[in-house]
DNA sequence: CTCCTGTCGTTTACGTCGTAAATGGCCGGG
DNA sequence: CCCGGCCATTTACGACGTAAACGACAGGAG
C-alpha cells in the first residue's frame, strides 16, 4: 500500500500546517481582480473561516466579519441569510477543501487502504489548519442521520462507500466502516485540535506574581503527578497512525471473511 | 413503572434513559425542604442541565434560567460567576453524575476489563440521558491538556491510570490506553448523540405542501440512495460494543507483550 | 443627455442578550 | 427596638442579530 511516504525519522508530523506543500490552505477567492471591493459569498466564507482561526470562534459576530471585510454588517445579509447559515457554509468550505488536496483521491484506484489513508490524513492536516472550525465541524448537526461528521457531504459519503464496494466488501460492511471510520477521524481529532486549543487558550494569564499561581491542588492525585511528563507528550501523530492502521486491520479481516462482524460471533 | 415496555427483545439498549433502575438521572437537590425557592448552586446547576436537556442548549440564557427557576436573571450571579463559568459548572455536574451510578467503580477490583467496561457504559448513559449538554462535554477546553474529554476531571484520571497500572500496565502503557480509550468514547458518543439530535431537530417544517419537499437531489448519488436503508439503521448500541471490545483487545495484547505498541513493530 | 431600473452597501431601529451597580426587603442577634 | 448581613430586584449600558427603509451608482433605452 505504498502510502504517503510517511514520517521522515522522528517527530516531524506530515499533516501539521507547515509541514506540507500547502494544501489545505485558505480559499483563493473567486473574483479575477480580487482587490478590494467587490463582495462574494466565496470571500464572505472565506473572512469568516480566517477571521475565526486568528479570532477564535466567540469572538466572530455579524458586525465584526463586517468591519473584516470593510464593511457595515448588513451587507453581509446579502450573501449569507444569517448567523447559523453562515456557519453551516464555513463548516462545507472547510470540509470542501477537501478536493482541492492533491493527496486525496475521490476514487480507490490505488486500492481502498491507500484511499481510507490518504482521506484520513487530508481531513487531519484541515484539522490542524483550522482548530477552532473543527469542532464546529464535528457538532453541526447534519443534515440527515446517516451523514455523519466529519465526512459531512454527501459526495463524500458516496465516494467512501464507491470505493469500498468497487473493493469487494459487501455493501454492509461497507456502512458498517463508514461508521467505524467516522467515529475513529471524530474522536482522534476533536480530541488532537482541543488539546491544541488549550495549549494557548487559557485567557493569556497577566499574573503579577507567577509563583503561587492558582494551581488546583494536585496531591490528592499522586499519579497524575508522577505521570504528568508522559501525559505531556504530544503523540497525536503517532496515536492517529496506529489507530488508522488498527482500524484498516480490522476492516481487512472483515473484507477477507466476507461478513459484518457481530456481537457474539466468536472472535478472529 | 418498570419501563414502558419498549423494544422487546433485539433492540433493548442498556444505556438507554428508559432501560435502566435510573442512575444518570437528575440531581437531587440538596436541599430537605426542596420546595420553591431558596437558591442554591446545585439548584442552579441542576436547573440548567434540565432547561439545556429540555429546551436546547442555543435556548440557555441566564434570563430565561432565572425565569425557570421563579427568580431575575441577576439572582443567578450569586451563585455562579457568569455564563461561561455556568456552562463549566453544568459539564462538571453531568459527568459527576458517574459517581452516583452504583454500576461504575473506581478501582478495578473486578478486573480492568471489568473497570473500562463499566466506565464505558456509564459515560454512554450519561451521553444518551444529556443529548445536549454532550457536546459541551467533548468540545469545552480541558482544564490542562492531558485531562481530556469526556473524563474530564482529574479524579476520573487518577482512578483510571491506577485501575491499569495496578493490573499490571505499565506507566506508558496505561498513558497510551487512557489515551486510546478517551479517543473512542469521544468519537463513538459525539456521533450518537448528534444523530439522535438530528432526528427531531430539523426544526419542525410546517410545510403547506408535503410532496415536492426540498429534498435535495438525490440523483448524483446512486450508492447513497440504494444504500439508504442500511445507512439509516441505528446499531450504535452493537457499534460500540463492538469498538469497546476491539479497543479492550488491544489493550490485553499489550499487557501481555508488556510493551506500548509502537509503529514498526511486528505485528501479533 | 436624461431617465429608469436593478444591484449593493448603509442607516436606522428594535428586541434580546450578559452583566455592573445601586436598591430594597427581610431576618435574627444586640 | 433597631440594625447589619444576606439575597433577590431594579435599573442601566453596550453589544448582539436582524428587519426595513434608504441612498448611491451603474448601464441600457429613449
Amino acid at each position: 500500500m505504498t502510502e504517503p511516504d510517511t514520517l521522515p525519522d522522528e517527530g516531524a508530523d506530515p499533516d501539521s500546517p507547515e509541514g506540507r506543500g500547502g494544501a489545505a490552505s485558505v480559499i483563493p477567492a473567486a473574483s479575477p481582480g480580487s482587490g478590494r471591493s467587490g463582495l462574494d459569498r466565496r470571500r464572505v466564507l472565506g473572512a469568516a473561516i480566517e477571521f475565526i482561526d486568528s479570532e477564535g470562534l466567540n469572538a466572530l459576530t455579524m458586525r465584526r466579519l463586517g468591519a473584516h471585510l470593510g464593511v457595515e454588517a448588513m451587507a453581509l445579509y446579502r450573501y449569507v441569510p444569517g448567523r447559523e447559515q453562515l456557519l453551516d457554509g464555513v463548516v462545507e468550505s472547510v470540509i470542501d477543501e477537501l478536493y482541492g488536496d492533491p493527496d486525496v483521491h475521490l476514487g480507490a484506484s490505488h486500492g481502498w487502504q491507500d484511499y481510507l489513508q490518504r482521506l484520513a490524513h487530508g481531513v487531519r492536516r484541515i484539522a490542524l489548519a483550522h482548530p477552532e472550525v473543527f469542532p464546529l465541524v464535528a457538532t453541526r448537526p447534519p443534515a440527515a442521520p446517516w451523514v455523519r461528521p466529519p465526512l459531512r457531504s454527501l459526495r463524500w459519503v458516496e465516494s467512501f462507500l464507491d470505493a469500498l464496494i468497487d473493493s469487494g466488501f459487501s455493501e454492509e460492511s461497507a456502512v458498517s466502516a463508514y461508521r467505524a471510520y467516522s467515529s475513529f477521524l471524530l474522536g482522534h481529532l476533536l480530541l488532537e485540535v482541543s488539546q491544541k486549543g488549550v495549549k494557548i487558550s487559557p485567557e493569556d494569564q497577566p499574573e503579577g506574581v507567577p509563583e503561587a499561581v492558582a494551581a488546583t491542588d494536585l496531591s490528592a492525585y499522586p499519579t497524575v503527578v508522577r505521570l504528568e511528563s508522559l501525559l505531556s507528550l504530544d503523540e497525536s501523530a503517532a496515536e492517529f497512525e496506529e489507530a488508522l492502521e488498527n482500524l484498516l486491520g480490522r476492516l481487512e479481516v472483515v473484507l477477507r471473511e466476507g461478513r459484518t462482524p457481530r456481537r457474539g460471533d466468536p472472535r478472529t
